[in-house]
RNA sequence: GCCGAUGUGGCUCAGUGGUAGAGCACUCGAUUCGUAAUCGAGCGGUCGCGGGUUCAAAUCCCGCCAUCGGCUCCA
């Protein structure tokens, strides 16, 4: 391996193993007992301040506190402080079990109103209270450490400040969250701080501006990327792949505007549901705007394929009918949650409408997951979760009957069970018309994202007066399925990013192989090769920077270029070319000189096959 | 939308009241070179935007915009 330094290459594997904190009980006693001794640290400074919860987290603590004054960066540093006092101390922690009442009689003598709502939450007694020392306590259920000198304040760290509402709801008093993160050692700490900055790098806002893939413009509008030459090849070759895989299922290709009257979106039950994500209305009188027969931006494609359907008078015969665009779509994300390519504003979904039977629903929708988990086999992802999307049954944000929701339910059900899927159930999670089955991805922070979705729908059916011609002649309703296995582009390609840390597989890569020229000499061979390359279809570049072969590797190594082919005097004589190979994962392979017939036929293979530049 | 932080050439960052800096990138010149940085010169900035304080503002104050970390919400 050539020398290397630390932004360029993989870190070396580390042999410290970080536990989560489901996954240890010293973990959970070290958080809990921490997050404990900051919100002691808090009430000392902060006497104003009250607690709330201060649970322990995979990666660490928070602790919510109602302060009248909020909390900054700078405040983090002195409450970091009181902590070793505190620590350093060396207070026991004693647990202690006392009945309702006298719980209750202890909350009012400290004058903390959260805690009586916490305790009216916990439904066991006796209720039990940690101690720490004799001047803090709170209710917890454990588990602790014994006493605070267990803590090693080096290897404790607060980490920043957060808005948080009390009971996640945002018509509740507005908290201030503190997170922080605790470890048996300072090397702990240590390695979790690497961690943490090595899946930074792998961060798609850091490498698509590396690797020149998107930008955003702020003339332009938050959350509204902007896709330049090599992303969008990343878009182009995604949509080409599922397009061809749709083909072969029977899907057929629409096209739809990005905009509708308004009424369309009355008839869908959006403008009822779903107008607080919704562009508003655009009209070009006042008039238009207050009899709201204006326009707006679609926030989903389904109403316009719904209309292609209904275009023509149906019979079972041509069931199941697959409507498949990729379909942009804009929806008016509140500007704090807005981030990156993972939610925008503006995105494009790989949709399809599928109309059918009621008897053919259970097997197109088990084909439906079929496509999407060879989707994701293609595409290499392997770390999802399924989660069967129901609605909240006191919310009133859906439309349709219990009974249509019901059918729908059960569809997703029984196709779980008969693929034997593990799964787990987000209630709240669905459709404003229907129930989901969806596909949940982690970012490089941890954070989740849906992708891939199967929603079953009896009520836009309904709603639009859909119907087929049955085999007795008589007229009856469809169902809909509605899917999407990328979810959206932007946010796969977000998540591939991240996933393969910018190092693409080759038919993914934006440019597969660039060609360096050793010397200007061989600069025109390079660009006969490069020539016959492309008119194979097959995406490369010349370095044509005059610089040293050194230089150019760097270069391309940093653009995370899969194939390097390096032409010398030696290649030129020999119609060859010296190649350079790196793959997600693995070192960079020096493969030394292949016929040019033999480089261009392995790229083919690898390209078509969706495979690596092979090595032998 | 809410809480906190941040915003300086294309990129990464330094500069905390006294006339804007570095490295990389870019352009030009020299070098014609074999697997992760050749040397030199040059070009390039309304210091996010708008107000205010001050003799003087990148720096202090106010408002707005954007980004980041959370909350809420979601493909």
């Amino acid at each position: 391996m050539p020398k290397s330094d630390a932004s360029l290459s993989p870190a070396p594997a580390q042999k410290i193993h970080l536990p989560r904190t489901s996954e240890s009980d010293t973990l959970k006693k070290i958080r809990h007992t921490t997050s404990h001794v900051m919100a002691m640290a808090v009430q000392k400074l902060f006497p104003k301040a009250q607690v709330t919860i201060g649970p322990w987290i995979e990666n660490g603590f928070y602790y919510d506190f109602d302060s009248p004054e909020p909390f900054t960066d700078k405040d983090l540093k002195a409450i970091k402080k009181e902590m070793i006092k505190i620590i350093n101390r060396k207070l026991p922690v004693v647990r202690e079990e006392v009945s309702r009442d006298e719980a209750r009689q202890r909350i009012e003598t400290i004058q903390e109103p959260y805690k009586l709502e916490i305790l009216a939450d916990i439904k066991t007694e006796p209720i039990t209270i940690y101690h720490l020392g004799d001047e803090w306590w709170d209710l917890c259920g454990g588990p602790h450490l014994e006493n605070t000198a267990e803590l090693n304040p080096s290897a404790i760290e607060l980490e920043s400040v957060a808005g948080a509402y009390w009971r996640g709801d945002e018509t509740k008093a507005q908290l201030q969250r503190i997170y922080g993160t605790a470890w048996e050692t300072p090397e702990q700490l240590a390695e979790y701080k690497r961690r943490r900055e090595e899946a930074l790098r792998r961060d798609h806002r850091k490498l698509g501006k590396e690797l020149g893939l998107f930008i955003f413009s702020d003339q332009v509008g938050p959350g509204l990327p902007l896709w330049t030459p090599k992303g969008t090849v990343l878009r182009s070759t995604l949509e080409d792949f599922l397009k061809q895989e749709q083909v072969k299922r029977g899907y057929q290709g629409v096209v739809t505007p990005h905009i509708a009257r308004v009424d369309l979106f009355k008839t869908s039950g959006h403008w009822q549901k779903y107008q607080e994500d919704m562009f508003p209305l655009m009209s070009e009188t006042d008039a238009d705007r207050l009899g709201e027969q204006g326009f707006v931006m679609k926030p989903m494609n389904c109403p316009f394929h719904i209309q292609i359907y209904k275009s023509e008078l149906r019979s079972y015969r041509e069931l199941p009918i697959r409507l498949a665009e990729f379909g942009t779509v804009y929806r008016y994300e509140q500007s704090g949650e807005l981030g990156g390519l993972t939610r925008v504003r503006g995105f494009t979904v790989d949709d399809s409408h599928l109309f059918v039977t009621p008897e053919q629903l259970d097997d197109e929708f088990l084909k439906v997951v079929d496509l999407i988990l060879s989707v994701f086999d293609s595409l290499q992802l392997k770390n999802f979760k399924a989660r069967l999307s129901f609605r909240d049954p006191d919310s009133d944000k859906y439309i349709g009957s219990d009974e249509a929701w019901q059918k729908a339910e059960n569809a997703i059900r029984r196709a779980v069970e008969t693929l034997g899927m593990e799964h787990f159930e987000g209630i709240g999670e669905a459709a404003f018309y229907g129930p989901k089955l969806d596909f949940i991805f982690q970012d490089a922070l941890d954070r989740e994202w849906q992708l891939g979705t199967v929603q079953v729908d009896y009520n836009l059916p309904e709603r639009f007066d859909l119907e087929y011609v049955a085999e007795d002649g008589s007229r009856k309703r469809p169902v809909m399925i509605h899917r999407a296995p990328f979810g959206s582009l932007e946010r796969l390609i977000g998540i591939l990013i991240e996933e393969y840390a910018g190092d693409f597989p080759l038919w993914l890569s934006p440019v597969q192989a660039r060609l360096l020229p050793v010397t200007e000499e061989q600069v025109s061979y390079a660009e006969d090769v490069a020539g016959k390359m492309r008119s194979l279809g097959l995406r490369v570049e010349v370095d044509r920077s005059g610089e040293r072969l050194g230089k150019q590797i760097r270069n391309a190594e940093k653009a995370k270029i899969p194939v390097m082919a390096v032409v010398g005097a030696k290649e030129v004589e020999s119609n060859a070319l010296s190649i350079r190979v790196r793959a997600a994962g693995q070192d960079t392979q020096d493969l030394g000189a292949l016929s040019v017939a033999e480089v261009l036929e392995r790229m083919q293979v690898a390209n078509r096959d969706r495979t690596h530049f092979s090595n032998q």
